[in-house]
DNA sequence: ATCTGGGTTTGATTTGAATCAAGTTGCGAT
DNA sequence: ATCGCAACTTGATTCAAATCAAACCCAGAT
């Protein structure tokens, strides 16, 4: 099974980060809401931050000279994102839903002053991002439409399902152009290849933003690179 | 310009560390040498340790079920690897050239317990990756072979090349199937692209392993996304 | 000197996804 | 209610890279 949409987090950890000022360390974790649509930040933006989602879905995306668009990862409640390559943010980040993150001060990443516990846990949030983007490498590269879009949906509904009867529910807050970028495909072939899950009654689509998972065995073993 | 390889080190940061046991601390950083073929780590063992390349060419790749292989990245001297996620690591990592790593404990990622100093190169390593993986994304999901292979070729001779008259010359120690299953491409497209990129006269195959690179300005621009 | 086999190159053909081109649907504004 | 538009779906065609299939090249073993 393929993480591939950023690093996750046991939810229950953030819950207890306090909305202002920590005790008497240092460290400044804040919250902050955004609307659909608006930036979190830039590619090229000061890199001053790094956030814990709190609700809401975001977009990283990087642009090509050419206007091609790669989106990175989506971010779900529990992932954290914002690492930033020195100085400035290397991707831009949008929220695609109304969203609410923890801010925390760049270098709390840095170093440990005032709270080890904060510092590791952004640190372990890097690590599992790494190991997440070598497998999203292995889809990108070596999967099919068909298994891509499987696993995407997978992986959606691990993170994000709601059980319906004895099938999941799963809402896509994405557009089939994200989703396209996202998989390396077109819009086209996105949407395609959902009639087709759709036809081999894996899944139903309520509308175009809510798939029903019909058949989460199938789908995992279409997600699967077959031989 | 895409650092697809790995992420990068000035080089000169490593030369000072010491071959063996720090001042007073309870760091450890200490030096290991690897013959050609052999693993530093496999996918599933214990994750005790962290390399830093000082000499000498490794391939990390992650295996899929049916056989199926990714090249995660190539490492060069100066490249840090190993980074774990949780108690294991992820990936194969294996030398393809003899080679020799400085290795340090993986909790001087965790803490800073006697030395800020590598900590944070660890540390800065660890993001600079994360943004060389994100440009591979784009490479992966949107360059043609051509692209890609330029690509591969133009950060090689960046990384590696000597610089012979006014051209550059540029070893690729790795196979054509460790370059196929890096750039996400079949060895007879590898090897198809690399003679059309010769007949171009863009470069020069002195032998399979070396190329001469005879237009850098040409080789670039078709190492970008064009419309 | 010849055989063997891995790595590489080249050629012919197939194929999956891109591209090009219409539709369709649903929503917000007039 | 209708218009206009953006997002999505569907269809026909093209094309780049995969696959299938042979050579080729060279180092090491016999």
């Amino acid at each position: 099974m393929y993480v591939t949409l950023f690093n996750e987090f046991a939810p229950a950890t953030i819950v207890p980060v306090p909305s202002r000022q920590q005790n008497g360390a240092a460290g400044s974790p804040s919250r902050k809401s955004q609307g659909a649509g608006a930036h979190l930040f830039r590619e090229g933006d000061a890199a001053a931050s790094i956030y814990e989602i709190v609700s809401g879905v975001f977009r990283l995306t990087r642009v090509l000279g050419n206007g091609r668009r790669q989106v990175i990862a989506f971010g779900f409640p529990g992932d954290t994102i914002g690492f930033p390559k020195g100085a400035c943010h290397h991707t831009d980040c949008e929220a695609i839903t109304a969203a609410e993150v923890i801010v925390h001060r760049r270098n709390a990443l840095d170093t440990v002053d005032g709270d080890l516990e904060t510092h590791q846990r952004l640190l372990n949030a890097a690590l599992r991002e790494i190991s997440a983007m070598q497998d999203h490498f292995m889809m990108l590269a070596r999967k099919s439409a068909k298994e891509k879009m499987a696993s995407f949906l997978v992986t959606l509904a691990e993170r994000n399902g709601t059980p319906i009867g004895g099938y999941t529910s799963c809402s896509l807050p994405m557009s089939r152009a994200d989703i396209a970028d996202f998989l390396g495909l077109t819009v086209e072939t996105v949407s395609r290849t959902l009639t087709r899950l759709r036809k081999e009654n894996m899944i139903a689509l309520e509308n175009p933003q809510t798939v029903l998972i019909r058949d989460m065995r199938a789908l995992i073993s279409a997600s699967q690179v077959s031989e």
